[in-house]
DNA sequence: GTGAAAGCGCTAACAC
DNA sequence: GTGTTAGCGCTTTCAC
């Protein structure tokens, strides 16, 4: 327990050895033009003085800081928490560290967590955007420094780079049209803020469902929630609104996990007068616990986080610039509850 | 769009403007000294250039890196995630970036993850144990070096620093007195893995809380959850265990987030035949919408984490060594449901 | 297979 | 108020 004694560097036990200061480094990175002999040796004595590596004095001489940078909205949001499981799974087995930053939606936030990280060297970011984001300067800047970023879930369409998404349009038609082989037809959709890349995949999906099955598009079941549902009261508004429709609504397609709980807080609130069959998007672990019952989308957000990490990583481990970007689409279930 | 430019460096921005590095520094550092004109001129550069810190050299040379390292179970556990906001929003506030890290509960996740943490130069630690951790010599190590500590919720008794706890004591005494005053005396305990801290103090509080309504305590009722409640078998069995006790049982008290879902969605798998009144630990925000209701005892996370978080800066920031630790208990709030 | 030397970008003592 | 200088701990050519 030598209390408040400075950690050992390669110098003292270069010192301790006898040997220079550049074998020392060798045989703890394990290079192969050092005997074994002294690598076992080396690596023995570091062990015994407890010798951790100073990441500032590495990252500062070989610009590689093997930490990458997760940028989500929410870590408590059960599907991006999952996603950085599977990042994680990824980056440890790769030799890599994870920095997460949390935008809570909020584009300020988001500028100023991007710096951070930027400047805290990473070697590459992965990003989710937030869902008050409309300016991408931000990203830009960082990434017209060379910084690697791969997007997952909520991309910006206009940086060319890796993507990797749920199949959006796919999965929203398929959900509505299992409503609609249900026989409704009236179907409400409470949809995220309006520029995020997954309300506008989701809404066409929606749409197109509908479209195939001759129902009329009516714009005045469709209501945004531009805080992402993050306030109680905007989704309270859009549902009070598409529940006073004159025509009436007889199903309801959510486009997120935090809307389904609050609209589903809110009808209970109601003492159950309404009742109302609900499909969303949720990859809470708890959905099934919920009543009234809703009927869900899971995501492959493990899997995301994974593909999104494994990409992140090629591009940081490339030799040469990478001038071709894939946009990689993933599935999703559809649980129905009856 | 200076597309794979290195990014400006202070000598660079001193070469521009004719003037020492040194300046450059102290000007970006907004340090007193340098003359306001100088300072102007300098920021006004530096962002034109888009100019980034270099962290890895800044933190090499003044050994500081202004960041916090958090080493929880999970962050998809709402009580963490909570207290992650309460201390991200103290350390942004004082000007300090925060580094998450997970040990999904696994000691072998937690040692290595401590060490990332401690090598990746952060200027302290916020820690609560992991659930299967009962040796603790990969912390008393980094501590040793005189990397300041502060545990929160999960503590260690036996290293001296400062500590945030909940008052699970009285929670837990109080929550079981409520069982007790709805004439309830054949309560279940439901605990969390026995060497965490917060597993005996509320166990304790169970107890006491018998004790004082001279109701025999009775170790057939009381069913311990290794794994944390992460492993829905063991839940199942304790549940089973105590369901099936010959002189049958009457209400369940159940010590953690995670556990009360696993039996919830247990007691759900039976289609309802049995009702039973609980109550439990938990700061889910859908708790509310879980059926069959449960009472829950909600702790104050977001301040734990914010109190966690300025000892912690208290700590890094004194100018001599600390002696004196002490340990800061909250309360918890208590909601019956019935 | 090992050593010597240079330097990453920054900060902080010291000088003036 | 600003400049000079040294060096944090590490990696990586270039020697031999």
């Amino acid at each position: 327990m030598n209390y408040l004694s400075k950690p050992a560097t390669i110098k003292d036990i270069a010192k301790a050895l006898h040997i220079s200061a550049s074998t020392v480094s060798r045989a703890l990175n394990d290079n192969f033009e050092v005997s074994t002999e002294t690598k076992v040796k080396v690596q023995a004595y570091a062990k015994t003085v407890n010798y951790r590596l100073n990441t500032a004095a590495s990252t500062l001489r070989s610009r590689r800081s093997y930490s990458l940078g997760v940028m989500v909205a929410d870590v408590a949001n059960s599907f991006f928490s999952q996603t950085i499981n599977g990042i994680e799974s990824v980056a440890y087995e790769r030799g890599y560290n994870v920095v997460i930053a949390q935008s809570h939606d909020s584009h300020e936030r988001e500028l100023i967590n991007i710096d951070h990280l930027a400047t805290r060297s990473v070697d590459g970011l992965l990003i989710s955007m937030s869902a008050q984001t409309s300016n991408y300067e931000h990203i830009e800047n960082v990434h017209s420094t060379g910084m690697p970023i791969v997007f997952f879930d909520r991309v910006v369409e206009s940086i060319n780079t890796f993507k990797v998404i749920t199949d959006n349009f796919k999965t929203a038609f398929d959900a509505t049209e299992i409503l609609i082989s249900k026989g409704f037809t009236r179907i409400a959709h409470l949809a995220n803020a309006p520029q995020l890349s997954i309300t506008v995949e989701r809404l066409a999906g929606y749409r197109a469902a509908l479209e195939k099955h001759a129902i009329p598009y009516d714009e005045n079941l469709v209501k945004f929630c531009p805080g992402g549902g993050r306030d109680a009261v905007e989704v309270e508004d859009a549902l009070r609104s598409v529940l006073s429709d004159p025509s009436g609504i007889e199903a309801l397609f959510v486009a997120s996990d935090r809307i389904i709980i609050e609209s589903v807080r809110w009808l209970n609130m109601l003492n159950h007068t309404i009742d109302l069959p609900i499909i969303g998007f949720s990859n809470s672990d708890v959905i099934d616990l919920i009543r009234p019952k809703v009927s869900f989308i899971r995501q492959s957000a493990f899997e995301m986080g994974q593909v999104a990490a494994r990409m992140l990583i090629k591009l940081i481990e490339s030799k040469y610039p990478v001038y071709t970007f894939e946009t990689e689409m993933l599935g999703a279930e559809i649980h129905w509850r009856d």
